[in-house]
DNA sequence: TAGCTTGTTGATCGTTGCTCAGCAAGCCGA
DNA sequence: TCGGCTTGCTGAGCAACGATCAACAAGCTA
């Protein structure tokens, strides 16, 4: 043979995750199996557990790597100045997000909520992050209460987006204007 | 042997739906093995495919008999007159089904998200039906638009009345009282 | 060239969803 | 009592998948 192509660890590794991001929404959590990725790959099934101790370690690092596009899509970007550091500018970041990663999203939001401990681990992490940064742009303390509040606020807001970018029942203004209302109707200043 | 015990086909079926209510509070879905239950009923697997044509459908027909559970709770009972046919006394029932039966709750709500799409499928029922109830109960016209704001809505209450039984960080009645001010915030009379 | 590190593989195992041929329990008519 | 029919039920076995392990080989360094 020609030689196989053997790469550093790190490459392999993001190599593997990669794969993962680009099979997740295009099928269930579930059904990713590890024969599939190694096979697009090019390498063998044990090299995966190599890298990864288990599917669910792997699995763990592919919903990472998603949450951390979704995190920096939704922090302000320093060549965007205006509107972009507020509250606004967040929700109209993740209109945008959903409506751009719309398959991804989904994959990301259900795989979380699916089953796997480990991965619904990342995802509240990724949300509890969201909580801290949203409530301290609001300007507001960081209870409880309060957190209950935002993150059933997300719930919602991730819901209806999800809904309205299928079939908008309303001009993309007034979905913002509406998710505003709302969280400041939760959240009182 | 003494001899097996032979159910007419209505008894089994019933026996191994009731078999995977009580075990889905306890068990991550995915984690529900046929072997398990088969086991619980005395059975072989075989005897399970005979009735289920897959796993799928065994789910399937157990979320559907969860689904059917939380339908009959939040209906208003007729002896119980007073204030159980409105909004409020629905919402009141359902923070009082996710108060009793919480587990089973999170289990169904999760495993209706958590990929299978025929799951799914019966958890959508479910959520139109409540839909439809609603809107006729507010005395509002069935819009798209008015669905969707019901649907994020109930993906708003679900999620916060699930946080709330953990860790109340409210009196009941205040929860109750802002899922109602946010409910008619979203669909003004 | 020898030797070490480490990326990589093939053989193999246990579990699980699923199939299929066939057994056996109960009921009926003669 | 006997034969025959329906149908609840089983056990052996297959394919797919997650996971393990000993060993090979590519590339660097001395």
């Amino acid at each position: 043979m020609t030689g196989r192509a053997r790469r550093s660890a790190d490459d392999r590794r993001a190599q593997l995750v990669q794969i993962g991001l680009e099979l997740l929404p295009t099928t269930p959590v579930q059904e990713l199996t590890i024969d599939e990725v190694a096979r697009r790959a090019g390498i063998s099934r044990s090299l995966l557990f190599h890298y990864f101790p288990s599917k669910r370690d792997y699995y763990a690092a592919v919903t990472r790597a998603a949450a951390e596009l979704l995190w920096a899509h939704l922090l302000p970007r320093p060549g965007t100045p205006g509107d972009g550091s507020g509250v606004d500018g967040m929700l109209d970041r993740y209109v945008g997000w959903v409506e751009t990663f719309r398959e991804t999203h989904l994959a990301f939001v259900r795989g979380a909520s699916g089953g796997d401990p480990w991965v619904a681990e990342v995802y509240a992490e990724t949300r509890d992050r969201l909580v801290e940064v949203g409530l301290r742009t609001l300007g507001l303390p960081d209870d409880a209460r309060r957190r209950q509040l935002v993150l059933a606020f997300f719930a919602f807001t991730e819901d209806l987006v999800a809904q309205w970018v299928l079939e908008p029942t309303m001009p993309r203004e007034e979905l913002l204007a509406l998710l505003r209302d709302v969280l400041d109707r939760l959240l009182p200043r």
